[in-house]
DNA sequence: TGTACATCAGTGAACGCGCGTTCACTGATGTAC
DNA sequence: TGTACATCAGTGAACGCGCGTTCACTGATGTAC
């Protein structure tokens, strides 16, 4: 049976959308590794070359989905910052929603965590996220500061560290041991995400604590 | 010129040590995307077949070269520790020292974060190195809890908080964008980590102190 | 409403390529006597 | 010290494979009249 016969018409309809929905599932399914167009387009029913009339070539497809990732990613991060009662619940609620869309998105996020896959410096769209992504931070940060709970001055290093956290996270659920060892421990990897975000908003209050005692 | 005219004797001598050396000298040069067996052998100047003379296939010798990066990262860390003052510098010197590593190493690091390309979890080596250094890091926040410094209870939250900063730090510079940032802003690698594990260690005396106060 | 025709979105065969790996081989080295 | 021979560590040709991409094509759809 050709596709088109499986599929019960010549023309897809959707394949755009559907060629994006297969490369995730495929890397879900069988790895980053195993990502080719042959096979996405073979998931999705196609022939090798159908995906050709809808993107230039492999990295643009990828680059497609890596852009996607980041906007829904961002939509999350948006989302969690404007729930928080404080800046500082704002900065734990950054690195949950963050970790929780890694977390419930790992095809994404693998994808995003591979460069070598893609081009994504050299596309537009994606720059726009990032730096939204990281504008988003550093007010978040900013008004940490503000509110006294945080370091005064160079904003870069708590910025950087919340940016690593929620990133290395990420990394060790997604592509790391993280996941497997929180289940060793009986707990799960929600709650460990809860866990970190709460210390750091406990460190920063503690150290607002003390630093308007003067000391 | 074959091979051999070009190294001037048939026999190597020291073609597993020459394999490991090209291999980090290809990621270093044309990334971790380019690597494969044969162009390994190219760079050690010898043909497609010699590798297999010292490794049974492509995955041992990654996973050899991932088990070397272990090695020399986790040694970079217990000295970390040893050299210093107290449980919370020690805390900052892990981070630092992790950092480091990976920013003076790009390709054992690059080659530790694609997981897909090595058997890792099959590697006893491997596993070995791994555990020993979750467990300098979980004697590390076990000191700083018992001085105080810490949250006391359930020590998983820091131990993943520092472990999260340390890997997403080294990801987001030996993958990531933060090199080409850090550079933009006037500053340099190595500057912010310093900053980043300053900042920890600075949140952690604060908790310290606000927490001696009973509140 | 029907027809001609342009355009769109598929097909499937083919291309050249680099890859991992195997094989029979051979030059160099080490060892026993 | 010299020689026979086993072993080691290379060579280079070959294999089959899946890949990204191109091409001429064709079926389906939409539009003008």
């Amino acid at each position: 049976m050709t596709p088109a016969e499986s599929r019960g018409t010549y023309h897809h309809g959707a394949l755009r959308e559907e060629l994006i929905t297969a490369c995730l599932a495929l890397i879900e399914s069988e790895g980053i590794g195993a990502v080719s167009l042959r096979k996405v387009a073979r998931q999705a029913g196609v022939s090798p070359a159908a995906p050709y009339h809808h993107f230039a070539d492999r990295a643009a497809l990828l680059n497609a989905i890596t852009a996607r990732g980041y906007e829904l990613l961002l939509g999350e991060m948006r989302r969690a910052v404007e729930a928080a009662a404080s800046p500082v619940a704002a900065l734990g609620a950054l690195i949950e929603a963050y970790v929780r869309f890694a977390h419930a998105n790992t095809a994404y996020v693998r994808l995003i965590y591979r460069p070598e896959l893609t081009e994504a410096d050299k596309d537009p769209a994606i720059e726009v996220q990032t730096q939204a992504g990281l504008r988003l931070l550093a007010d978040t940060v900013a008004a940490c500061q503000a509110a006294g709970a945080a370091p005064a001055g160079d904003p870069a290093a708590l910025s950087t560290m919340v940016w690593s956290v929620a990133a290395g996270l990420a990394m060790l659920i997604v592509d790391g041991p993280l996941e497997h060892l929180t289940a060793e421990r009986g707990s799960t990897v929600p709650e460990l995400t809860g866990q970190v975000s709460a210390l750091v908003q406990t460190l920063l209050l503690g150290y607002a604590t003390s630093a308007s005692d003067g000391r």
